[in-house]
DNA sequence: AGGTGTATGTCGCAT
DNA sequence: ATGCGACGTACACCT
């Protein structure tokens, strides 16, 4: 990784035209290729960038950066306090602990926390559009697909419709409901959902996780 | 903005749990407090990061940053190989040009450039799920919505077809039409577009901000 | 503060 | 490659 701090104008054209004047700024140059120029301030997006794949071209004070896709930044250097260089390796990577497939996992174990008699058919069922995340039956048998989100917003109203069409052609699930799912649902998906004849359910993370934990405690 | 490379181990609780191994990597700290961690490869995205506002405590070997929010990123360094200072001062920021915003404004000061005798009604109008961007009518007295994107996908046809079906009900908008306006429609876009009686108009911003330049001139 | 839409979104996974 | 969904999305703008 190259490290430089510098007196610097800049200019982008690509998906949009972008243009920097001058001041200092730290410009970073990874491993594979990838520029960031970044101000002192502003969360960790920097001001400008380009990522990889692309080719970096260095003159007298003057970088261009292209790519492929005919993009291009031109970063002016007119003054350099800094530069240095630093070889980090392949880092071994960031482990995860998500949030979302352990709601639709806490779901799974127990639907009628929807707030309804529901039974699981199975999860991530197949559509030929894609598996819908929990495929239920209520107290008459009838169908209930559900589509666990973190944030209930428009576009899992839309995606579960456009599971409920598909799976409304299968004599099997003929009749069948949609329920939304998630953690807070916004206004606009909940006017959305209902003029759809879709249900939607708030459901409190934490205390299913409590729940999952009394249940797992049986078992201690 | 301060630089640091180092040997480290990371830690972040919050929205979800992250663990980063042992590695060499750069710690970013900037003027108001965010902190990045970047490896050398990767986009501009950091492996882990905190933004402001925050609180920054560094101790020996062990920095801990929590937010308001309840979220904590705690870096345990293991080897200092570099750390740096750097005054910036504040960035005179960036002009960006040819963003949806300003793709907007250009339709709305002529919506004639969409190749129909369009004059507008109001930019944003109001629906219960969301602003339509421009909202006209044609010579024949229709209503007409638009929705101008940078890229026109299908994503920004669905949204436009429900703004269509809630202005619909008005009676002062029945039998409004619909137009995606962008510089480029993807082919996906146009047939599902079409299939919904929704044109499409790809606009040449160039050209458009040309007729822009040129009215403005007029009035030099 | 909360809602809504945009982003040079980025990123990963499937087809 | 392209499409699609998730993201600790971040961010601006408006109420």
């Amino acid at each position: 990784m190259r490290l430089m701090v510098a007196r610097c104008t800049v200019d982008y054209e690509g998906r949009l035209q972008a243009h920097l004047p001058e001041a200092v700024r730290l410009i970073m140059i990874k491993a594979d290729g990838c520029v960031a120029i970044h101000a002192d301030g502003g969360a960790y997006k920097p001001l400008n960038w380009m990522n990889a794949p692309n080719t970096v071209t260095e003159e007298e004070g003057r970088w261009l950066i292209t790519n492929p896709k005919g993009e291009s930044l031109n970063v002016e250097i007119h003054e350099i306090l800094s530069d240095t260089k630093w070889e980090m390796g392949i880092d071994p990577g960031l482990r995860k602990d998500g949030v979302e497939a352990h709601l639709q996992e806490l779901l799974a174990a127990d639907p009628t926390t929807l707030g309804e008699e529901l039974s699981l058919v199975r999860r991530e069922f197949p559509t030929d559009i894609g598996p819908v995340d929990l495929l239920c039956r209520n107290a008459d048998g009838t169908a209930v697909a559900i589509e666990v989100k973190r944030r209930g917003e428009i576009d899992g109203v839309e995606q579960l419709l456009r599971y409920l069409e598909r799976m409304e052609r299968d004599p099997a699930l003929r009749g069948i409901q949609g329920i939304l799912a998630a953690q807070s649902v916004k206004p606009q998906a909940r006017v959305f959902a209902e003029s759809r004849g879709i249900r939607w359910v708030e459901i409190d993370y934490d205390s299913l996780r409590g729940i999952e934990r009394a249940q797992m405690s049986l078992f201690d």
